[in-house]
DNA sequence: TTGTATGCGTTATCAA
DNA sequence: TTGATAACGCATACAA
């Protein structure tokens, strides 16, 4: 059943002029009722599908989105595309995966990207100082921002407030009774790590408490580099009583280099991440964390995107910042 | 920097004809290196990129492969699709991904897809029964099932050995001294799910233990129907001794009843799943597992498409089988 | 070896 | 309200 049946066939089909049978396709107004009719049975009978190619080729749209993301392989990513590419197909549009690890040159791909008509772009991973986007695509299309945002931006963004989340996992710690509290940071060049450390940083000031830099783990955080930092930090004599890590999969390593010292969670140790993500919720792991919503983010980023493409308006870009939720489990 | 430059723009640049220009593009040979040079360096100064979807309409490929998924947020297709996607950049290819969850009507948005003129379609998740792709796709374009393949089919696949793996978990126990083994399957509609059962069956026969069906979990397991399953088998006077999972996933659901019953890991209870998705190579969980070597699987599946679409030939189709590995970690 | 003309399937423009 | 025709950007048959 190969897709050979164009526009003309259901036009000679249904004794119309292949313009009618565009019109009928595209909604227009101003069609006769037993013509539209006609087209529909002949578009049934035919079993016609128009070919979005064509159509794009002199819309310039091509009902396809594009979608950036670090790393799909992390949950984080994988969890929220599922939600945008969903919502996407259910408007009637597709999702161009693009993952950019290991992308030495930015530049190159996303032209050739362009160069496919995209309708718009959800750029769920950029660093604060990138401006590719800003550069290569202008106004061209419209572009949201997604989780990070660079630091000059004139697109649309939908992020999390990620300095109070951080403030939340500071206040529910002292809370608890901590008052040692350290701290695993993410790369810096991106502006959810770089705002979870200020919250932390600041935080931890605003409640009285002393900031101790040994207490702090700064830059990529490899599993070998959580390890020995938990162990170093566990062996001190004023060891630390709870860790924030930056991430869920951050902190299920904490979890496991707390265990490898021979210490127990929540008992010796309280534990914290950022995302929750699937498995953080199994009761085996049983993490607690802080909540992005990021359901609610992914669509929310979706919608603006649409409306920005079907809307065709430049308005001025808005950034949407979405509240962090702590969710108690039992790693606290 | 919209991309506004067309080839004829180009052309006129050089001082040549468009058709010279596109000549260069396609690599035709037969071109006098001069004007090749003038078209190349044209290319450059004007930021020339070819409109991939003006080119697509004519040759009715479109350097796009769809990548049908089951669900995109789980581990196992993430990480696959990760692996299949900068493979394909790097050769040239995009990736349109197609998350199926939920999915009532397949026809109609198969239907979709095809009126992209994609090159060619990766599906990572067809029932045994499904016989949708055969149908609407047939030979207008390459196919490869990968991960799980229908019983009935015309196209490539690329699995893994299913049976054996369940019959290298079964060994791997029965060496390690157990003999009572249960076992939590999946959707038998899935051949994976089925294989991975069959093996558990044949094997515990072969091995001279006899199948207790009660220590059999049949059907979709969920969290409830796993944590339920689980206290009950462990509560029976001759309770298992050790459990296999038909996934990774549910092997940690497993991990986190055996602890709400009060057994320990492994000493108690041993565990096994399949899939060997990331976190459970993460050391807090440090689960056992059956590796069907993704990666390689992944891969194995766009090279063989990518060798359909480009080599254009219709070969008998092949089933390439991969061997399933033990990982033995903390858990067993 | 190169240029001209045509067409891919659709929408946009214009006239009727 | 409808139809004829041009155009989107490119690849290709054919002519030169």
């Amino acid at each position: 059943m190969k897709n050979k049946v164009t526009i003309k066939d259901v036009a000679k089909y249904a004794g119309v002029s292949p313009s009618t049978v565009s019109r009928v396709l595209n909604n227009y107004l101003h069609i006769k009722p037993d013509k539209r009719q006609k087209v529909e049975e002949a578009i049934k009978e035919l079993n016609f599908e128009p070919n979005e190619i064509a159509r794009s080729l002199i819309t310039n749209k091509s009902k396809t989105i594009g979608l950036v993301v670090d790393d799909i392989s992390n949950p984080f990513f994988s969890e929220t595309s599922k939600v945008i590419i969903l919502k996407a197909r259910q408007l009637g549009y597709e999702i161009l995966i693009y993952d950019t690890s290991g992308e030495e040159d930015l530049k190159k791909t996303l032209k050739f990207l362009l160069s496919r008509n995209l309708s718009g772009i959800i750029v769920g991973s950029v660093s604060r100082y990138d401006q590719n986007f800003e550069e290569l695509v202008g106004e061209s299309i419209p572009v949201v921002y997604f989780n990070r945002k660079p630091e000059k931006s004139n697109f649309f963004s939908v992020t999390m407030d990620n300095k109070k989340g951080s403030k939340m996992t500071i206040s529910h710690l002292i809370q608890k009774g901590h008052s040692r509290i350290a701290f695993i940071g993410g790369p810096f060049e991106y502006s959810t790590y770089y705002d979870r450390y200020l919250g932390y940083y600041e935080s931890i000031n605003e409640f009285g408490l002393t900031i101790d830099e040994e207490l702090i783990l700064k830059g990529k955080p490899t599993n070998d580099y959580i390890q020995n930092f938990v162990t170093r930090i566990l062996s001190k004599p004023d060891r630390p009583t709870a860790i924030v890590a930056s991430t869920d999969q951050i902190a299920i390593t904490v979890l496991d280099a707390i265990e490898k010292n021979n210490f127990r969670v929540p008992n010796d140790v309280a534990v914290i991440g950022f995302d929750n993500i699937q498995v953080s919720s199994n009761p085996y792991i049983g993490l607690t964390t802080i909540s992005q919503q990021k359901s609610k983010m992914a669509e929310l980023a979706l919608n603006t995107l649409i409306l920005l493409i079907e809307k065709n308006l430049k308005e001025t870009p808005e950034d949407v910042v979405i509240s962090p939720k702590l969710i108690t489990r039992k790693t606290t």
